[in-house]
DNA sequence: TGAAGTCTGTTCGGTAGCGCACCAAGGCCG
DNA sequence: CGGCCTTGGTGCGCTACCGAACAGACTTCA
């Protein structure tokens, strides 16, 4: 696996670690595919890995019995899928879906936990993005009862977009409609509306994104207030993901990802 | 303040610790009288201290821009306002205002950091309540949008109850209603269906809770979700506060309490 | 006792989103 | 090619909640 190597450089959170203190947690990590779709675990569970996403993202979900469900964040490879792992207790506070297929790197639970409790720096690193994550899951929370809709839109496609390469994203309006906690049709519409406004083109399970800026501009304050908490926790470093990836050499990915969707 | 060496008992993060350590937590310890309604601190704001209520109840409390706003979790003597003070940036992710007024124990910043990168017992409590935190609002923000506003209101009713001595909240409409996100005039509504119910009965300000059991069945499952991610990761000694406290002596807080309102 | 302020109850029109049912258009596969 | 499944677009009645305005009731304090 000569890709793990390069791990360090794929998820945000190894970067600022010391040499020494990333030699003892690279044997840890395990490469896993995720597919776009696919349960992580489910709310409650006594978890077994946490995940440090690469290319991949994952929504964390808070689902009821009758099955109404919303989404609480979002994570890309500025952070990692199962904070409960080292914060006691060791169960799942949320279930996780993949929103997008890639790769992530995972640890197992126990393995996190000792390794936060030796390092000073990693626990460091991984106490700030549970800061963010918190803000996040704030602003979320408030955006879902005041806003509307389409703006709403506008800030997941957004969240969605700086965790992952391109200008394109693989989803359905119905996996949208989950995520937010509305109705199928409420998302069509709204679509509709960005679509007429000429910032996104729809086409049967695939958002191209026409117009990054406007969609900034029509979406309500919540995104940039939770992309500003990740980039304060996480250092400067934190230019969206689209724009990073951008100046990359598209080849070391290549053998990586598989066709995304 | 010879009231201090009995905190332990009165914010339960502290009663596991072992005794040793206990000690060097104490002299950093400072009681505050909390006024219902005060602000502790906003949204962002670089946190000077962190709160551990004893009888007060804080509201976390997410805001936008235009004044519009939600509460994304409570905090009474289970848990602690502030834990930004130790996870790093050493800001506010939400707003706090207290919702009942009473006492809290505080430490500064600075001192809380410090003593959980000293103390893993403390590290650990602290995390253990980060974690059940990330539940509650995980569980809160699919209750604002999924459940009925009645419900809400039982559940909302509950989680305060818990943390507070007595049968009886003194709380306006108009505050709860900027809790739960919505106008005064549909608190208004709810809170009609629940005393004409025989739940409740409200007079100006003052609402007495006349059948608990009968709220919980009333309330959706949001209430005893969060109360338990809360017993779970507290261990077994977190019955409600109420019926707790109801086996106390009232003499020890006598001279705490003034009266409440 | 009276006036002012606070809190709750009520009304009325407007609207965003729900639930349901149905159709139309991709895309997939035999 | 034709059938099937998935996904997206529409219409319609309904309900919960919004916005604003106002009246009544309780509390406080002069």
């Amino acid at each position: 696996m000569s890709h793990v190597s390069s791990a360090r450089t794929m998820n945000r959170l190894f970067a600022p670690l010391p040499y020494t203190e990333w030699l003892a947690l690279e044997p840890e990590l395990e490469w896993v595919e995720l597919e776009s779709g696919a349960m992580l675990y489910e709310s409650g569970v006594v978890l077994k890995h946490a995940y440090f996403p690469t290319s991949a993202v994952v929504s964390l979900v808070s689902s009821m019995k009758d099955g109404a469900s919303v989404e609480v964040a979002v994570v890309g490879n500025e952070g990692l899928v199962g904070v409960g792992a080292y914060m006691g207790g060791g169960r799942a506070l949320s279930g996780a879906v993949v929103q997008s297929g890639g790769h992530a790197l995972r640890m197992s639970a126990r393995e996190i936990a000792w390794h936060a409790s030796q390092s000073d720096a990693f626990m460091k690193q991984l106490l700030c993005y549970t800061q963010a994550l918190l803000t996040h899951m704030a602003q979320t929370s408030a955006c879902n009862r005041h806003h509307e809709l389409d703006q709403q839109l506008c800030r997941w496609l957004l969240l969605n977009l700086d965790r992952r390469d391109g200008n394109e994203l693989s989803v359905t309006q119905e996996r949208i409609a989950g995520m937010l906690g509305v109705r199928r049709e409420g998302v069509t519409g709204a679509a509709m509306k960005l679509q007429k406004a000429g910032l996104i083109q729809y086409r049967r399970g695939r958002i191209a994104i026409l117009d990054r800026s406007g969609l900034e501009r029509r979406s309500c304050e919540c995104y940039s207030v939770v992309r500003q908490a990740y980039e304060r926790v996480l250092g400067g470093a934190t230019a969206p993901r689209a724009r990073m990836t951008r100046t990359l050499i598209p080849i070391s990915q290549a053998g990586l990802l598989p066709a995304i969707g």
